[in-house]
Formats: C-alpha cells, structure tokens, sequence
DNA sequence: ACGACTGTTATACC
DNA sequence: GGGTATAACAGTCG
C-alpha cells in the first residue's frame, strides 16, 4: 500500500530516471484512471518536458514546462516502471508515456484505483484530495501543540482520525497501526480523549516512523516495489500491521485484530488499554 | 465455487 | 458541514 514513505521513495526513483525527460507519446489502455477528459490529457501532455517532480501527502505532482502540472495518486496497487519499448507490456498497465529518450514510463495498476489529474501547477492545491490536506508530518511542519487542538475537536477515534489526512497528511493503515502501537494507544480511543502527553507522543512518533521508513525505501507488506522495482524493507521493522497472533515484542502478549472504522486494526490488548 | 477481505479517496447521504 | 457508508476494482484466501 503505497502511503507517504512508499510514495517519496516512489518520487525520489522517478527523479532519477525522467526528470528533463521529454514526453513524445501518451498512450491510454484504461481511460478511467484519468480524470477528465483522455484525449486534451493526451494532447496537453505531448511535446512537455518534465521539470520537476514532488510530491504532497500520498500525491505523486509532474511539473511541467508550460505551468502545467500532472497529479497522480497510486491508491493501492499503483505503480510507475521505466522500461525499454521493446519489453511487452505486463498485464494491467493502463497509461504509457512514450519519452524523447527512447525510454516509455509505465503506469501498472492491478485494481485501477489511481487517479491522475491534470491541470495548472497553479491549481493543483485545490484539487478535493489536496485541499483539506494536513501538514507534512516533518519537524519543521508538523506542530506539535495545533495537532493536539485539532484532536481535542475531533469526535472520531484516534485511527479514524489520523487515516482521514486533514489532521495529517500521509498515514495509511499500515502506518497508523504502527505509530499507535509504538505511541501506546488504543486506536479505538476517541481523539479528543488523549492526554497532551499522549498527543505527543503520538505527533513525535508520527514524525520519526515515517522518516525511518522513507529512509529505508517503504514497506512492502503485499506487492508494492519502487520504480525500479525494489522492494522495500521496512516490513522487517513493523511491530503491529500484519502481526495477529503474535507476541507484543514489548509484553509478549498476543497481538489483536479488531475493525476500526471499517478498517483491519492490529494492536497490543495489553499496552494499549483503552482508557 | 463463492463469498469475505484487502486498502484509499471521492461522493452521496443523513 | 461533520460524520459515515458506499463505490470504484481485482486478486487472494478460506
């Protein structure tokens, strides 16, 4: 699952390998991931060469020459490859971008939940997703005693409220999970319950989980490799996502799953008692 | 064989 | 408007 540490390793490897790159082509195999209309995406796209690429929250955002930006959100299984023309297209690949270099930018979703948008660079923090999004979870954005005043308003529980990105930008279910069991708190919680210590703790965890995983190029639980098609190597470091069953490595007792909020929570029953 | 389940966001609805 | 359920989809698992 792509959230922010698999979506800036993402980033990091596609500036290495189309950034100034031309796009000669664009070739839609499923139209519904573009937003919009196909052909003017196909059209506004030919002749531009890529600038800059960056990113907001779990946005992918191409810069383009003339102002134009290109707003791509990989969902669950959304993936970039840089490939020869010659190598045959894998299944599910549904937009290819033909580049001056020779070299074709591959975008493969198996369940074609990705989106692109496309529209002025001057526009693209009004799109829906990115409007009401949070801070960037880093030291110098992320503060501190507004994320603790924006909990105290909230009347979700804690998880709800940090997967739903306008308190924060960037946690999905793998990394909520996570940070929740390292900040000790129950993800059933309601959010304006937690203490200031707790909050945080929470906010100071948030941070330093996410760094360490961008750091260490994502987490990949189910199929997610970067653009060169590595995987990540977080997954060796996660305590809770994907553990039921198993022994808490802080008290050995065995870890719970629970619905949250419509979505599979693993926690620690005993180190993160409701309150 | 078939239903449950997986996860992220936009949208519809209360 | 905030909260919540649902749709968009395909593959895997029991």
């Amino acid at each position: 699952m792509p959230e922010l540490p698999e979506v800036e390793t993402v980033r990091r490897g596609l500036e290495k390998l189309v950034l100034g790159a031309q796009i000669e082509n664009v070739k839609i195999y499923y139209p519904k991931i573009i937003n919009g209309d196909p052909q003017s995406f196909q059209q506004e796209l030919r002749g531009r060469t890529i600038e800059s690429i960056t990113r907001r929250g779990k946005y992918l955002i191409f810069n383009f020459d003339t102002g134009i930006s290109f707003v791509s959100h990989l969902r669950m299984e959304g993936k970039y490859f840089v490939e020869n023309p010659k190598t045959p297209l894998e299944k599910h690949t549904h937009i290819v971008f033909t580049l001056s270099d020779g070299q074709q930018l591959r975008y493969n979703d198996v369940r074609k939940f990705g989106r692109m948008h496309l529209v002025k660079t001057a526009q693209v923090q009004q799109l829906p997703g990115l409007k009401k999004l949070g801070p960037e979870p880093t030291a110098a954005l992320f503060d501190k005693q507004l994320f603790y005043e924006r909990l105290k308003h909230k009347k979700k529980m804690i998880k709800p409220a940090l997967l739903d990105q306008t308190i924060v930008a960037g946690l999905g279910n793998i990394y909520t999970d996570e940070v929740l069991w390292s900040s000790k708190i129950n993800p059933q919680t309601p959010a304006a319950h937690l203490s200031k210590s707790e909050a945080d703790r929470l906010h100071d965890e948030i941070i330093t989980e996410l760094a360490r995983a961008t750091s260490q190029g994502g987490t990949t639980v189910f199929t997610y490799t970067d653009t060169f098609g590595h995987a990540g190597s977080f997954q060796k470091q996660l305590h809770a996502y994907g553990r039921k069953g198993q022994p808490c490595e802080r008290c050995a007792t065995p870890l719970k799953k629970i619905v949250v909020g419509q979505r599979g929570t693993t926690f620690c029953p005993q180190c993160q008692k409701v309150k």
